[in-house]
DNA sequence: ATAATCTACATTATGTCAATAGAGATATGT
DNA sequence: ACATATCTCTATTGACATAATGTAGATTAT
């Protein structure tokens, strides 16, 4: 799993939409001014993780976007394979993103089960972290000082 | 961490280096017949992997490929980094290839917290398996037959 | 000498990423 | 009914990375 920037993206207006899981919509520009993401850019994400079944949308003058389940519901890894693709390093031994590999034999391909190895150690945090799960970090964190990692000699 | 094709290339090649790791040298040209590489392509990434010290090369009539280490120095880890950059998921948790992130507080982001959970978890086992490991496992994997991917109904 | 090999640099084709553009649809508040 | 703020959708762009391929040169065993 290595997200682009768009997968970065989608996991922090999500983080955002938990947060105000309470209100009814949360417009596309205060998200996209909260966590400095180019507006145009998150539309589409956001359009997006909509096809996906994860948000929902209201337009109009009143509009924006919210979650369409309940933060408990959403994992950190049903989004990231929506906007990204495979979690697993290699295609071979991804479970839904599966492609063949060109070794002389895959199924008895030592690095193949190195990768399986490690497509399950990613998995198991993705499928067990939710955005419920984020919020409650956030919260804890927000009580910590910050500790800016700037720093000019 | 997501390996394109030239990591897996790279891995792949060592593995056969290692597995003929008492012999001199092992031509560019066997390694690339014997794992379906385009030779001029794994030229280039086993020239790479020389920069790095990982292997050592011989010109000439009698030249090819050898590992530079014992394969239980070579790590999982050494090998991908070099060739491909960071094992971290986001460049923002990375300890060799951190670039700093867009988001609005980096010190106390809830999605970089789950992100170094999951660095650590790849990073485990990269630093873990060495290429002495990739061989025992070949080794043992050549014992079971051959349960072929392949299947036409 | 010769032939097989590695070395080095340049080039190309393809695709992805990140963003931007522009026109359109929808709902709200007045 | 109207103006306006929002979401919707498709297309396009520029930059960059990937995966090779091309061409010429250096080295060494025989």
């Amino acid at each position: 799993m290595k997200l682009s920037l768009r997968g970065e993206y989608a996991l922090r207006a999500l983080l955002v939409l938990g947060l105000n899981y309470s209100q009814s919509v949360v417009r596309i520009q205060a998200i996209s001014e909260h966590q400095n993401i180019p507006k145009r850019f998150l539309e589409q994400i956001l359009n997006d993780l909509k096809s996906a079944g994860i948000v929902q949308s209201r337009r109009g003058v009143a509009g924006g976007y919210r979650l369409a389940k309940r933060p408990e519901e959403i994992t950190l890894a049903a989004v990231v394979r929506h906007v990204e693709g495979a979690l697993a390093p290699v295609s071979c031994v991804s479970e839904r993103f599966y492609e063949k590999c060109t070794c002389p034999d895959e199924s008895r391909c030592a690095i193949r089960s190195v990768m399986k190895e490690i497509r399950e150690a990613i998995v198991k945090i993705a499928e067990r972290v939710t955005i419920a799960e984020l919020c409650e970090r956030w919260h804890k964190l927000q009580l910590e000082p910050i500790t800016s990692l700037d720093y000019v000699i």
